[in-house]
DNA sequence: GAGGGATCTTCCGTTGAACGGAAGACCGGC
DNA sequence: GCCGGTCTTCCGTTCAACGGAAGATCCCTC
């Protein structure tokens, strides 16, 4: 009762899910210490919620005494309206990758970034970690434009504000992104050559379900790829056939 | 304080989780009253816990005020130690699904049940609901089989103590089963005939990941499929490369 | 094998936050 | 307008969460 700021007295689940966010990718074990740490808790107190988020079976103990994320949190992530999108969407990103050879990807916009749901790599595939759950930037991915160009306005002005460079093709003038973005909103086809990594090509097109939640499928290949080109209407049909397929639903 | 059974006086952190459970496949938007019905909850103490929830971001409330699992639970669920399996096999899944034309699944043990971790459907495929986080049946599908040869002891017993059957197929007698599970620790090779769903053949192999969790690779096809025998080369490399690939980590 | 540092577990008195009944607000529907 | 349902807010009581401190356990060092 000392540490704590200006009375800003903290709900027992609010704590707790702060324990539970002491976990991310680089950190899928913890110890109690490092938990109590990260989550900024009293050992004493981190030991007692922990025991009750073991007992609930969202965290599991190893034999060595390191806690991690419990299958039970997987199962209910897998009830959020993400998945029902991901379900949808796999059949379609799988023969993505067959026909093209290259990595297929599915994301959502998120915040000011865009959240990837799955990722198919290819067999011509470049090593990518675009794995489920990273979030890339809006401005310099082929899905992140394709998402940013059919995003609500108050979130484009919000990214054209700032427009880090990651490569040296990176796009940093707002104007010259804006009417690239009205380009893709025109054409719906988003790609990003070495914009956001160096040999890296990347295609997408935006999933615009209605009023519904916006999603984005992107293929990543190498530059050095021949016949890019003929990439695109492979992705024309995914994405047609996947907007379908949830209009479905 | 009435009608909570004998003293049994469950903690906030409990209760909030009681308000997740309340969730599940065919549950996947609520309203207040019906989580708090489906939680044992008092109105007024659901909501309460709901907003804390829906504040910690675990929930997310729609716009026409019905709950829905939030993105975040999903985000942590990635960490559970079951997506660094998925993530070793995805590309070996898919191998197999463009090489044989049949759906594959990747399972793991999970009490008296095989957890489907991931189901990748084939062009050939049968309408299958195999779907991430749907539990099946030890003693009937070749998955299951498969896990159950390299189960401990303890489990085999139980589960071949309840043989229920599924079809006319199903093996119900505990002897044939366990002289079954001896031959596939031998061969390393499940099937299952039409013994969990009528029409259907499947083929599985363990990957035992020295003393890590055990999971096992499957395929589904129509019985009608010809060549079925040839499916089973591409699985025995597929589930090597896993086995390999684990290894690796 | 004694000493020291680290991590983990248990105990317990204090206190403030969780609890939930009840009343009020807000819908649509007949 | 009246009514059944669902949602939200209020507030006094109470009891469970809190965390400091002491004890247990492990492991490494000398």
């Amino acid at each position: 009762m000392s540490t704590r700021r200006a009375g800003e007295t903290r709900s027992g689940l609010t704590r707790a899910v702060a324990l539970l966010d002491a976990f991310d990718d680089a950190h899928r074990v913890l110890t109690l210490t490092a938990l109590a740490r990260r989550a900024g808790l009293p050992i004493a107190t981190a030991h007692r919620l922990l025991a009750d988020l073991t007992s609930a079976r969202l965290l599991v103990r190893r034999p060595d005494g390191g806690y991690e994320i419990g299958a039970r949190v997987w199962h209910l992530g897998l009830l959020s309206p993400h998945t029902a999108l991901r379900e949808a969407a796999l059949p379609y990103l799988q023969d993505l990758v067959a026909t093209t050879g290259h990595t297929a990807h599915l994301a959502v916009l998120d915040g000011a970034g865009a959240l990837v749901l799955e990722r198919l790599a290819g067999t011509r595939s470049l090593p990518t970690r675009h794995t489920p759950g990273l979030r890339l930037p809006l401005h310099c991915t082929a899905v992140g434009k394709a998402l940013l160009a059919h995003a609500p306005a108050e979130t484009r002005t919000c990214v054209l504000a700032g427009l880090d460079p990651h490569t040296r093709y990176t796009i940093t003038d707002p104007c010259v992104l804006r009417r690239q973005l009205d380009q893709i909103r025109g054409s719906g086809v988003a790609r990003s050559t070495q914009e956001h990594r160096l040999g890296v090509f990347s295609l997408a097109m935006a999933i615009t379900g209605g009023s519904g939640p916006l999603a984005a499928v992107g293929l990543l290949a190498p530059l050095s790829s021949p016949r890019l080109s003929e990439t695109l209407p492979p992705l024309r049909h995914a994405t047609a056939a996947i907007t379908a397929s949830i209009g479905r639903a």
